[in-house]
DNA sequence: ATCATTTTTGAGGTAATTCTCATTTTTGGC
DNA sequence: GCCAAAAATGAGAATTACCTCAAAAATGAT
């Protein structure tokens, strides 16, 4: 239950029709090739290949290699979504949720480091990931404002903030330990204005009641 | 005095004998190219043909585009320094010196859009550009805990986010208004450990003491 | 099991870019 | 101005990747 999930786009494929399984194949294929080799390096020819398909395939599903991004991209963040979601539905108290998005986020970066390292990729190419991001955090921000526990005022540039504190920790610590989630999450809701002391206190809570091992 | 730097590095070689002026050549337009085109889809052959000089003179000089652009960042980085701390000498108090800092740093990206954006791509493919500007800073984010203004463990992780705030400014407000670049200072003081009450007034103190206009 | 439809295949045409080097041009110290 | 050394030139060989498409293979509904 632990363990990387292999071929993420391959399960979501079983049962459909070839056409499904096989786009699926590609997705999960160039998921570790852009991971492996860095987006801009990967050749069209190094995805068909790791997935034992003839190069022609590719352009059966798309028509560059930024469509292909986009979808693997799009795909690990509503894949992330929804586990986060999960685990969040009924927790009320905004800095709780913030802290507890975040550190679940960096801990599935730890497990699945493909991800991530894809999803940061995927910022440059297709900014819609990075505003899709923003979207789904905005509510719980102008929670914890009308809540009083953040003291700023929400906009696009201390979104995108949040955002750059959490690409920094895979890029320092690409092993991700929970050190580096607890600072990240302290400098999050410090970020949004709560108390030095508040926030650590606010991470020490997070982590003991909903992160311990 | 306040208009954009033109040339700066053949600026910096003029006198110079005719190897280090061409140098200055390549490098300014290495600067417009890549920031215009951005660094991947730069060709080399753009690079020549902006400076008017044959494809082949190129090799002359450089391996590779990735040596041009590593020196073509530390150039920019080593001229925004030392105007940096042209304007730092003296000020001791390290909530302001590190508000002024960044402050003057991003009143350099609106008057020079080229080179910050120049700077954002390096920090990527050559990440010594990044040390250098963690290895500027942390003397003054030493300081400010000495001084107990800085409540927070000095670390690799917290310079980074220091950085990382610095980078999201121009990302969300290209035209980088004196209202993104408060907010972008006073989420730094928050983020190294001030309050949010003090972050915002010490930001007030430093812009209308060294930055009215 | 059949077979019309869907999908895959991969060789090769096209296009773009890198990098070399023999030759020409420029430089700058005298 | 002279001229040896330094620098610039640019045509073209070599490489690499993209993308197409006619033919072959696989699929899955009946």
């Amino acid at each position: 239950m632990n363990s990387p999930t292999r071929q993420l786009f391959r399960q979501q494929s079983i049962g459909k029709k070839k056409r499904e399984r096989t786009r699926g194949a590609l997705l999960d294929s160039a998921l570790s090739v852009f991971a492996a080799k860095g987006y801009e390096a990967t050749r069209i020819n190094d995805i068909t290949a790791h997935a034992d398909m003839a190069n022609g395939t590719f352009y059966n599903y798309y028509q560059d290699k930024d469509q292909l991004l986009h979808d693997v991209a799009l795909g690990l963040l509503v894949e992330i979504a929804r586990r986060s979601d999960r685990e969040m539905t009924g927790l009320s108290h905004a800095p709780s949720r913030v802290a507890l998005a975040a550190a679940k986020l960096l801990r599935t970066a730890r497990e699945e480091p493909e991800w991530i390292n894809v999803l940061l990729q995927a910022t440059d190419i297709a900014p819609e990931i990075q505003s899709a991001t923003i979207q789904y955090m905005k509510k719980d921000l102008e929670m914890g404002v009308e809540q009083g526990a953040f003291k700023v005022e929400i906009n696009l540039l201390l979104m995108n903030q949040v955002i750059s504190l959490i690409k920094a920790a895979p890029i320092v610590d690409p092993d991700m330990s929970d050190s580096t989630i607890r600072r990240t999450c302290e400098g999050i809701l410090r970020v949004v204005g709560m108390g030095p002391k508040d926030a650590t206190k606010e991470v020490e809570l997070v982590f003991d009641r909903y992160l311990a091992d």
